[in-house]
DNA sequence: GCGGAACAATGACATTTGTCATTGCGTCTG
DNA sequence: CAGACGCAATGACAAATGTCATTGTTCCGC
């Protein structure tokens, strides 16, 4: 099916994936093995094995979702550029969002992925990427510059824990801060965002990727 | 009319998947294909294809994420046992919601699992669902008799777009009640619910399924 | 070194939210 | 048929939330 692979036999693609649901993970590992030209030489169900996995294989391209435990696929793409590793990074999520797209890419990442697009890119993008190219979807990257961030660390901490249900007077002492502060960041951000109330100013942030 | 498998167990089991996430779909086909003894004979990616493509294909197993456009996978079990529908039916979902496992099973699913258990897992659901048997998680299924959703429908309605950031205004006039009425309905939910405000009520009940 | 931004706080105020008691209506169900 | 329950409303009250003006501090860039 793959003319290149089949007839000049390159060295495969080694991949190392990152997912921590692991029926998917295994979906996605099968899906790549079915491809003549990738090998899927490790797998990851959190952030911190999938920094050693990465490390330990030295892979031509990562994989990985952004929501994992312990720690972040944006976090471990940070993290392995830190370290200057040179595996090609995709981050792959189910979350079109302009916040996390960009950080990914503030990251070092070569790709962006949604999970909702046809299953036969992945292979696709994998090859992409190798060679040196992005992987984008170009209408989201059009909104990713767009629009920056307006919320300071402070703000963005505080509407968080607004947006799990606390009150002022928990988000203040959690924060060691005065319930008076917690709601003049509130107020900020409830503004900033054109919202009316702190539980639409959450949702705003979260579906903007801000959060 | 009705090819039935009840030869040597030689024939192979035949499946139609729907999920709305197209990596996802793809990668859940490849994993099952792998296996010599299954095959994937229709994909759906939204409620309304899924019902077409088991009614035409008429498989051994439908298998259904819960979260879907146009119509749920709960809502399609039910339609389909409405029908007498004799394909038996696994729900593929991320939420370990004891609400949503019970209308599974008031739906008449057979199997109800997680995407986070391991991928192995599934085919091998398949053919235990294939030969009659229930495959549900057994912690989950405690939990799912315990407690049973303790919600009237309009607390649950209320509750819903008040949790989205609606003032209890908003919420009034959307639903054509007196702004007091709202407040009582969400004073109950909360109680009901042990919650202190009405966000943490809504993700009380968003955690349980019944929402 | 000056201006700007983020951080932190206070006080005052209006609005929203949560609680409670109470009333009334309709629909089941034992 | 009585009683339970869901639905809908009102009024009153306390508590939480949102807004604004104002005052400090620190740190950073020009």
């Amino acid at each position: 099916m793959n003319p290149v692979a089949t007839k000049t036999n390159r060295t495969t693609l080694r991949v190392v994936i990152a997912e921590d649901q692991g029926m998917v993970l295994g979906a996605l590992a099968a899906l790549l093995e079915i491809e003549g030209d990738i090998s899927v030489v490790a797998r990851a169900r959190n952030g911190k094995e999938a920094i050693d996995a990465v490390l330990q294989h030295k892979p031509d391209v990562f994989i990985t979702d952004i929501e994992m435990p312990v720690m972040t696929g944006l976090e471990v793409a940070a993290e392995l550029k830190r370290q200057r590793c040179p595996t090609r990074i995709i981050i792959l999520t189910t979350f079109a969002r302009a916040g996390y797209l960009r950080r990914a890419l503030d990251a070092g990442a070569s790709g962006y992925l949604l999970k909702d697009m046809r299953a036969e890119e992945l292979a696709e993008a994998v090859r992409r990427v190798h060679r040196g190219l992005r992987v984008v979807d170009p209408e989201l990257a059009a909104e990713a510059w767009s629009e920056p961030d307006p919320l300071t660390d402070r703000e963005r901490q505080v509407l968080r824990l607004a947006g799990e249900g606390k009150s002022s007077g928990d988000i203040a002492s959690d924060l060691s801060l005065s319930e008076g502060t917690v709601r003049n960041y509130l107020s900020e951000a409830i503004s900033k965002l054109g919202a009316t109330n702190r539980v639409e100013a959450a949702r705003i942030a979260r579906t903007k990727g801000w959060l």
